[in-house]
DNA sequence: CCTGATATGTCAACATGGCTGACATAAATT
DNA sequence: AATTTATGTCAGCCATGTTGACATATCAGG
């Protein structure tokens, strides 16, 4: 088992997969970090993924009481934005997580319509240690690198980030705006 | 719409959701990163998306049709490692590939049983075709990045993932091992 | 005050892509 | 010859996304 036979597998770093060649291509695949962000990414929500699993949740789960911890007050068209996805679907996480305790809402004290989103000490004890986990491994992967490196991810990942029509948490984090600003 | 009412939305960078602040957390919550990964990742595979939908294939059928170009003569029991599904599932969309004539098998030449994979120049131009529009994103993200900006994404992405039992694509991948170096 | 737009909830149906369990076949290994 | 391995396949379940339709409460404007 796990028994190498490497046949043709090769293909280094910079290659195309056979075909156009000609003058300079302005942009040449990123093969290495399209496949770095794959794995890693997987690894990343994979960590979370176990401790859900315990608690009888899934990622949806977590994705909704995070945010919801994070960034208190959040209506439910708020999360929609940022999650996007439909009501319907964010719907039945959100309806477990307020059954079983993790959130609570309250109406809008300016328009009665909305719901306040706010998680319990419940939610945001398992934010936190889902968090934590997550935070381990990141702080793994910093630790080797220079200040100026650690500031270099956060720069490329807020590029990689789309700019247009950003949803008000988006804002909060690219431009660190503190909440009154777009009161 | 998007009408703004920030109300509660408080919470800058560095304070965890209310709770043990005692005398030196090593790991306070890197909530910036999380949250940046999170989004980073959704648009990064956002921008594939679109164009799947058009070719009546998801992110599955990406998933492996990527690995199987950049990787020819994968196995199946080495796509399971690398995509950690389960046959069944991969089954699914690798026979649609097959059928749609995006890949091709070929027994192995050592070991009979197994199915060597490789992608035709119909899966290559598709693969092709997104990396290069993931590929944009990256370089813009690196654009703004000096030299040893962009090196410690590289080695952020690489230390962000799992190095026990890795598979043979992760190991070519961490180690540029050409494929010789395990046969 | 009525009317229309808005914020939310809900029902029903469907698609994708994971999963498990059971079983079949061919080829390798012992 | 017997067993293990690599792969395929059938059947069904679950989580989480989708669309469409419709109900309710509340806000906002003429």
């Amino acid at each position: 088992m796990a028994d190498i036979n490497f046949n043709e597998m090769t293909r280094p770093s910079g290659d195309a997969p056979a075909e156009s060649r000609s003058v300079a291509d302005p942009h040449p695949p990123r093969w290495d970090i399209v496949e770095l962000l794959f794995f890693a990414y997987r690894d990343f929500v994979g960590d979370a993924d176990h401790v859900l699993e315990a608690f009888g949740f899934g990622r949806a789960h977590h994705r909704v009481v995070h945010f919801v911890c994070r960034y208190p007050g959040l209506t439910v068209a708020d999360l929609l934005d940022v999650l996007r996805i439909t009501k319907q679907s964010l719907s039945r996480v959100l309806k477990q997580l307020l059954d079983e305790g993790y959130i609570v809402q309250k109406a809008g004290d300016s328009d009665r319509r909305q719901r306040l989103l706010f998680a319990t000490a419940k939610g945001e004890a398992l934010v936190e240690k889902l968090a934590r986990l997550q935070t381990e491994r990141i702080d793994r992967a910093l630790r080797d690198l220079p200040p100026a490196g650690a500031e270099a991810v956060g720069k490329f990942l807020r590029a990689m980030i789309d700019r247009d029509d950003p949803d008000k948490v988006l804002q909060t984090i690219l431009h660190g705006a503190s909440a009154k600003d777009v009161t």
